[in-house]
DNA sequence: CAAGCAAACTAACAAGTGTTAGTTTTTTTG
DNA sequence: CAAAAAAACTAACACTTGTTAGTTTGCTTG
């Protein structure tokens, strides 16, 4: 795995993600951005073409990820509960593998310019895929008659704030992390003894 | 109630809430500040003192509010499961009220200069509280005995994320959001037949 | 109506912005 | 080692940024 060594342009969206989670898009300058990378601001124009595209990169391949990653799931035959499961492992893994960009997904989506509408199609069709699992759960039973919207908002929530907790909590392990979160969102914090 | 009418300063952060909110701090000019108010950006400056001070009324009132709000839980003797009841009707009722600064607060609190660290206080605090009402919640049987920090995150990124859902959702009534989310948040969505 | 004041205006500033052009240095490769 | 390619550099551009100074407008009130 990791067959291709990283490319001089792949160090800079890296670096630059990295800047955009802590400042925002807007805040972080192509100067600070070659700082960070120890060149001139000019420099930084013989890898990229310009900081726009810096920003697609980071968030359309991450948008398109997650978008490749809820297609499989809805191949699978699992029960509505299960595919829920799936969706947190889904996310986890994910922004495990890359909080920096998740943080620019999340924040800067707005600062796209070619591909806004792009990206806002990717994520209304997620939410829509991911609204069908839960309205087939309560249909079959498996899910609490309650407002789907409210159900969907809050998981996905959650998943959505990943990105702020994973870093603090290095040393847990996804795996270990997905079954926790699984647990929580799907079957609440309540003892009830009722 | 609401006594006083509004000052021009107040229209200005009210203004400059609105537009944090679609493009964040950075992306915001004085100009376009201006423009929304129909003036020229000079004239902002008979009112308020700098970009940095609009900022800063945004977040600290808004942090404050919710610093005094927690504080009024804990001196009560509800029960652990019912302070975390009110904290959802806490969090749902300042977010409708101000959805515009709960963006800014959410996301540009990074760029507060002098009142940073004081918001970070704030904040650090206010996990630290809401943690304690789930520790105490688990020894005294109440709630699951699982991961707190999980379900720290899990409950707070949800509410955390309420600026975003309830513009959408105008018809809905604060009180009937609060009592989905919290079947939600505290009992899941899992029709266990176990 | 005159005085006082709130709130707008024009003009300008110094610093910072993304980006380009042209050139030099460093690394890779036949 | 020479040639080619990759990656850095300096210098500069046109524009935008937050903010200040000084002035004018228009409403309120004694």
């Amino acid at each position: 795995m990791n067959l291709k060594p990283p490319t001089r342009k792949d160090e800079i969206i890296k670096t630059a993600a990295k800047l955009f989670k802590e400042k925002g898009y807007s805040a972080v300058t192509m100067r600070d951005l070659a700082s960070e990378m120890g060149i001139k601001a000019a420099s930084l124009y013989n890898h990229i073409k310009s900081k726009q595209e810096i920003l697609k990169e980071i968030i359309i391949s991450l948008a398109e990820e997650f978008t490749k990653g809820l297609q499989d799931i809805q191949k699978s035959n699992l029960s509505n509960i299960e595919k829920l499961q799936e969706i947190v492992k889904l996310h986890v893994s994910i922004t495990s593998q890359n909080t920096y960009g998740m943080a620019s997904l999340n924040n800067d989506w707005m600062h796209l310019e070619d591909n806004r509408d792009y990206y806002l199609k990717l994520r209304y069709n997620y939410e829509n895929e991911f609204r069908n699992i839960i309205v087939k759960g309560i249909k079959n039973n498996e899910i609490i008659s309650e407002n789907e919207d409210v159900m969907l908002f809050s998981i996905l929530s959650t998943l959505r704030s990943l990105y702020l907790w994973i870093p603090k909590k290095e040393d847990l392990d996804p795996e270990e992390l997905s079954r926790q979160l699984s647990q929580v969102l799907i079957n609440g914090i309540n003892k009830k003894i009722n």
